[in-house]
DNA sequence: GCGGTTTTGTCACGCAACTGTCATACAACC
DNA sequence: GGTTGTATGACAGTTGCGTGACAAAACCGC
């Protein structure tokens, strides 16, 4: 497991931060302050920082000098500011990498992943997406149900993925026969049938699905 | 002193680059295709490259793995690309860091010394990996099961590395052609024969594989 | 170089699992 | 109650995978 810690003042930015981070299968924490986030970090160490310059009181450049000082650890600045300037004197203070926001979550997890390869820290952490007792994870082509290994064929489970990806909203069984089947046209049924075969699998009361619902007319959605 | 390789098909930049990189006090070299990069590195290594994306022939990509597959030194990514998929595709690739052209000179020369602080802090330990039973060092060469040596062949060492790496995520038959054989295209069952040979060797019942798993459609994972 | 040994890649076969189709039964809506 | 949309069980064709056999290639000690 993989201890990521995020010190970023604004609210927002920190709890999205935090949720994308999780969703990628790291254990997170966060901070608003330079001050908490070096506190934090002596008591309970990450292996991975993530920090803002731009903070109240210390700033991010000495928040980082501190970090290093004390540690080793990797540190990546999340910054708004996209000025050569900050960017040399946040790598020259410690930082192993600077990146801009708004970031893509998959490229800041890339990032971490190749940041932590080269500093030989713990394995990168697999993504794994929750719904309730379900857990679905992409990477590593399992599903499980309250903990328990389901399985699940190539087909129910691209079908499961493409419906986790967009978890809450509904895809009509065109838009899934195009993305799980690649078909541009053909018999929508099928997509009934695989749903049904997955609701065997996942769904305590396959009857009255919690998570896989269908919507009349629209098609089928899942939900947490 | 500091080497640097840069692969960049285009002429400007590649001199634009090496100039401005001697400036900065390195001792640089430049090529203008993945090939030749692939053997001035093994000529006369270098202890940092930078590499191109878009290369005639051989592309940065397959370059990069490449690069990687002999080495363990530093690469960064200059591209003109800024497409969170590329981004995420290199650095996958191997790749350690990736910056967008055009470039401040004083950016990518204070990621390098960053990258290479990095590079050296971690001088080679030699890491086992441990999967219940089974040990894994690939610095060593090794592989034993329950304490006791098992002879692997090349082939198979490296595939098991290969899947050790990312335990736990499903590694598709293409993807394991690609960074075992270096193949782009082939014969996937190629893939299945060695990992069955594998799997005599390392599981106690080869029939109902532990560790060694097929995801049927998928491909094979490593698991604890 | 040379002969033997190990390793590697190709192939074919057989089994088991999966897929898509269809027919029928069921539920929701008007 | 009729109509439309959805669930489900059965089935046959297909696919994917494991395996053993074999020949080419690489390796190795001499």
């Amino acid at each position: 497991m993989t201890d990521v810690l995020v010190i970023e003042d604004d609210d927002r930015i920190r709890l999205a931060l935090l949720l994308a981070l999780e969703d990628e299968g790291y254990r997170v924490r966060g901070v608003a302050t330079a001050e908490e986030g070096l506190q934090r970090q002596r008591q309970e160490p990450a292996d991975t920082v993530l920090v803002d310059l731009m903070l109240p009181g210390l700033d991010g450049f000495e928040c980082i000098r501190r970090l290093r000082r004390d540690d080793d650890v990797p540190i990546v600045v999340v910054s708004a500011r996209d000025d050569t300037h900050d960017i040399v004197a946040a790598l020259e203070a410690g930082a192993d990498d600077y990146v801009v926001k708004p970031v893509a979550i998959k490229e800041l997890s890339a990032r971490l992943r190749a940041l932590r390869r080269r500093a030989r820290a713990a394995p990168d952490p697999v993504p794994v997406l929750t719904f309730g007792q379900l857990e679905i994870s992409p990477d590593a082509g399992e599903v499980r149900l309250a903990g328990q290994s389901v399985p699940v064929t190539r087909t129910e489970f691209r079908l499961l993925c493409e419906l986790a990806e967009h978890a809450g909203r509904v895809l009509s069984r065109h838009q899934l026969l195009q993305r799980v089947w690649g078909y541009d046209t053909g018999d929508e049924r099928l997509v009934d049938v695989h749903v049904g075969r997955l609701r065997q699998k996942i769904e305590d009361d396959p009857g009255n699905p919690r998570h896989l619902v269908t919507l009349r007319g629209l098609g089928y959605k899942l939900t947490r």
